[in-house]
DNA sequence: CTGCGGTCCTGAAGGC
DNA sequence: TGCCTTCAGGACCGCA
């Protein structure tokens, strides 16, 4: 679920939270989703939280990283108390958007009794310890380096429609369907066009609604829809989700007034939700 | 190279 | 009330 936005939030947030923390133990509830030793982590400081698309990676003092990848249900969430014996006691627990519940499968102790919770219930998620930010390769979205020139030489050498690749991974890292959904929109490009097919000006275009969508999305801290998956580390849902122009709008009207439907498309076994007269 | 469908999982929502 | 289908923000793998 969570795309370039929401995990870049989730990033600036614990940041604040754990660094400079020292980690006491590290329970794994859901073995699968831990890659690694965990014993290692004992009595390892936090020195920093860094973040490749959508994956978020813990610097430890050893140089080592702890890769994080929430895929669709993942959320971390902070507790500044959290006593290690207090666990079981609380189970079952019967809400999914508090800390800890019955989705939880790792958690983090620090030593003074704080602690980070990994939530995930669909198991999709994996947190990785090893020496690098287990990230993708392509160019983040937010760095410098993700130029217009860049952007365009993706776009002119595929034939992929140019939704499908703006959530390519390995093209460009942080965009998932909410917000390549919404760029698409702003920049009025149909997302089925072959991405060979845009010219120079609807290029330019798409590469500032991106900016646009992202910073946006940013500023309401990510997009917590209808079955709250993504939420802040302090368990406040985000606010991004009252601002979706076309994203679940199936059947309205287009908020361009050009009197247009939008509608629905599966694409690559995702919904593209799209205005079928402005969008060409 | 492309596109497609199945897969990892769980739960909510909607149709009948 | 209950049963069945569809859907979900990600990404990988195998196949044609």
């Amino acid at each position: 679920m969570p795309e370039l936005p929401e995990v870049e939030t989730i990033r600036q947030i614990i940041s604040k939270d754990i660094v400079n923390k020292v980690i006491d133990k590290v329970e794994i509830l859901e073995k699968k989703q831990f890659i690694g030793n965990p014993k290692i982590l004992k009595d390892k400081k936090i020195v920093d939280v860094q973040r490749k698309g959508k994956v978020m990676a813990i610097k430890l003092d050893n140089n080592l990283f702890i890769s994080i990848h929430l895929k669709l249900t993942g959320q971390l969430l902070f507790s500044k108390n959290f006593p290690q014996s207090e666990f079981k006691t609380q189970i079952p627990f019967t809400q999914t958007n508090k800390m800890p519940s019955k989705t939880t499968r790792i958690i983090i102790h620090f030593k003074d009794n704080s602690a980070l919770f990994f939530n995930d219930m669909r198991k999709f998620g994996w947190m990785k310890l090893t020496d690098k930010i287990e990230g993708p390769k392509a160019i983040d979205v937010l760095d410098k380096d993700f130029t217009f020139d860049y952007f365009e030489a993706k776009i002119k050498s595929s034939g992929k429609p140019i939704k499908i690749l703006l959530m390519d991974q390995d093209k460009m890292a942080g965009i998932g369907n909410i917000y390549a959904n919404e760029a698409l929109f702003l920049s009025r490009i149909d997302p089925r066009r072959k991405s060979k097919s845009l010219n120079s000006v609807e290029i330019k275009n798409l590469y500032d609604s991106i900016k646009k969508t992202i910073d946006k999305g940013l500023k309401y801290q990510g997009s917590s829809g209808r079955d709250e998956a993504y939420i802040l580390p302090n368990g406040e849902r985000g606010g991004y989700q009252k601002h979706f122009l076309v994203y679940q709008r199936e059947g309205e009207k287009c908020p361009n007034n050009c009197k247009g439907k939008i509608e629905r498309v599966k694409q690559a076994g995702r919904s593209s939700f799209y205005c079928v007269t402005c969008q060409k």
